[in-house]
DNA sequence: CTAAAAAATGTTAGTAACTAACATTGATCT
DNA sequence: AGATCAATGTTAGTTACTAACATTTTTTAG
């Protein structure tokens, strides 16, 4: 092991191994941060709260410019599923065992679940704000978004309880094909 | 004045009326408790936690019946639209201040508006499980219900930012049409 | 190589949302 | 009136998080 983790990376892991090992209610941050050798401040120098450990987000700017990127004589709903589909399949199925563990730990907790959807959120304001800025009223931009990342989410929770059959991209692409044809 | 409040009632109204005033996260439960002329742990009594003074949501078993009650030769989708439709008509606009206040303010903070979708999210499994019940596939019974709740609750932000305009309901009908026709 | 500056971490003390255990009051019923 | 039961109060915790300040470690400059 010459890979050296930093001192989040250690953070993550230790807490994701303890939520999967006692449940995330049964562990306390200052056990998250005595495993990994450090004091509960430095925890929360690295993680804004508990939950951000599991939950969080980097894929909004990708998805945002696939939906841009959508040819604008589309409905909204078209512009936002084609969007997400390309930005499933452009990832791929590279989801390393970290993520796929803090997936799998955020369905399965109400709060953390609550704390994912809101995440959503904001990537829904962000794609919003990509459908508006190209002349799609307000609010079929908004049921759009609300709509594909409904359906989403439902293909997300759906992989976690079966990691084991269909891979994620190809979920994403049957969820967003029951919202219509292509 | 002859309707005496009971408790949980005072606590909740001083609670959203201390809410409006100074925002939610500038509130603590001993104010509302001291506001309601009791201590903290009658309070958490009535409300298992501050958020829910904010967020509840008596309507599904409501919704779940006007879901089931649809013709089982629709596609999923449509069954829960219609259904959706059906429950929202049903409740008509009859939606009290406290209400809109509480969804006013539960939309506009990101911590209730989680909790919020949490709710919806259990909502969604009493629709998958009234979907599966009928021989819907479960995957596509998330789907459906994950896209049609998606919009509707972006129906329900929508009116929530302008409540002189469009009723709720009209706005629930609009939202469930972008999905696709009838 | 060393001293100063900067970045990461520790310590301590505090707030606020809850929870548990037990005491107390108030209404109700006989 | 006395017993009973529900609603409330009191007190003392736990835990997530914040603020202020001390300390160490690392980087950088001379």
């Amino acid at each position: 092991m010459s890979t050296t983790q930093t001192t989040p990376e250690r953070l993550q892991q230790v807490a994701l191994d303890l939520f999967e090992e006692r449940g995330y209610d049964n562990v306390t941050v200052e056990q998250i941060a005595t495993g990994a050798g450090v004091s509960h401040m430095t925890f929360f120098r690295h993680f804004p709260t508990k939950e951000s450990v599991v939950v969080s987000d980097p894929y909004d700017p990708m998805i945002a410019h696939a939906v841009s990127a959508q040819p604008t004589d589309l409905s909204a709903l078209q512009r936002v599923r084609r969007g997400l589909l390309e930005a499933s399949a452009a990832m791929g199925d590279g989801i390393d065992a970290a993520t796929r563990a803090r997936i799998r730990i955020g369905v399965s907790h109400p709060r953390l679940r609550a704390a994912m959807w809101e995440n959503n959120h904001e990537t829904g304001r962000l794609l919003v704000s990509v459908l508006t800025g190209s002349g799609v009223p307000g609010f079929e931009a908004r049921v759009a978004v609300g709509a594909c990342l409904g359906s989403l989410m439902a293909a997300l929770a759906d992989w976690a309880e079966d990691e084991a059959g269909e891979s994620l991209g190809r979920r994403i692409e049957r969820a967003l094909e029951i919202l219509g044809p292509a």
